[in-house]
DNA sequence: CACAAAGCTTACGCGCAAGTAAAATTGAGT
DNA sequence: ACTCAATTTTACTTGCGCGTAAGCTTTGTG
């Protein structure tokens, strides 16, 4: 038997895991204190070792905010790629989207995107970050358009509708925790209630 | 004649309008960058002075942010107290609370009210700037509770609701500029607009 | 004009936290 | 049990930025 070791995890393994582990204590911190106000020390006691040790794992400081944020950002990125394969109507797809998002964010709680969190970035990686945002952005926004075409949502304005949508749901982390006595799921489906009744175009 | 001079300003109006500029100032670039991340330097360079002068006016750099965050909060106790003297129902009420806020909001410009900027102050400040904060969700949650009980909002969670729409308001000043197309009395019509028509209780 | 108070500057001390070098420890595979 | 790479530690350097001390400049007032 070549390995018989199945069970067990390997040393790239623990490896991933360790840095995982260290990057949802790194962003609850940062959350808590903000970026600058944390330190290296600070986070590596928590976790139980020393600072140094994190920079076998990480870069730098900076690197370690980048992969908290990016955390963030893929929930959006992966609520969008289910959003997409949905079939159905516009309205339906941006409901979908909405609920991925908020469902990702409490799930994974990664880092705020603040920005004075993206402004300690090199320049760079603010350049990527700030992309992958207007992205999203720009695809509430389409969604929206579109849902206002099919005649499902009255004639809004669709900035302020995304933003409005897209600030209540940013919010979530501030106030919704771990041990919150909301599942996800409740939480989503709340505000998707609040959200689609709010825009929703009802028969005269 | 005593005082012929009444158009211009005395010496304590000279001091009292260099310190608003510097708070502004303070609190658009805590805003852009973060408190920590922002040095005294910087803030008294863009006012024109050296960093010692801010020493003149304010005790410390917490001192600061502590009156840059209360800017922020006067605009949701001001907002509040308008609404108390509002007369009519429950609904109205809660409206005028949220327009007022947010158009307080975008004229003062103050400093954002995260956990990080509050839990950067000294324990008696954070004290009293929580407290400011609960009482203005309580009120909020408040307002929505007697719409619900007069009948004029659908039974929802408060908290949630409540939540909901706080997160939406505090993340105006994110895209929001001073010089935004949208006056903020469009955006907090808006705003009321998408919030009010996603709680408000329809006939069968 | 004199002179005091207000307003501001230059010069510096000091602590904290990021990052590095090199040594110590652990543990998987032979 | 031995070895070597992976992992973590101890000990250190460095720079930044807050805050202070002491002095210079401006301005209103008798």
């Amino acid at each position: 038997m070549a390995n018989w070791n199945g069970a067990v995890a390997s040393r790239e393994e623990i490896r991933e895991l360790k840095r995982r582990a260290a990057l949802r204590v790194a962003a609850r911190i940062f959350n808590e204190k903000g970026y600058h106000a944390t330190s290296l020390d600070e986070i590596a006691d928590e976790i139980g070792v020393t600072k140094t040790a994190l920079y076998y794992y990480f870069k730098n400081k900076e690197q370690l905010l980048y992969e908290c944020i990016k955390v963030t950002y893929d929930c959006g990125a992966n609520a969008r790629l289910e959003a997409e394969k949905f079939n159905g109507t516009a309205f339906e797809k941006l409901q979908e989207l909405y609920r991925r998002f908020m469902e990702n964010l409490m799930e994974e709680r990664g880092a705020y995107t603040t920005m004075a969190n993206i402004r300690s970035l090199p320049a760079e990686q603010q350049q990527e970050l700030m992309e992958r945002r207007r992205n999203l952005d720009r695809y509430s926004r389409m969604l929206i358009e579109k849902a206002i075409a099919e005649g499902s949502v009255r004639k809004l304005d669709v900035r302020i509708t995304s933003n409005f949508f897209l600030g209540a749901v940013n919010w979530i982390l501030r106030w919704h925790t771990e041990d919150d006595a909301m599942k996800p799921s409740d939480v989503s489906a709340h505000f998707l209630d609040l959200f689609m009744n709010g825009i929703v175009q009802r028969p005269a």
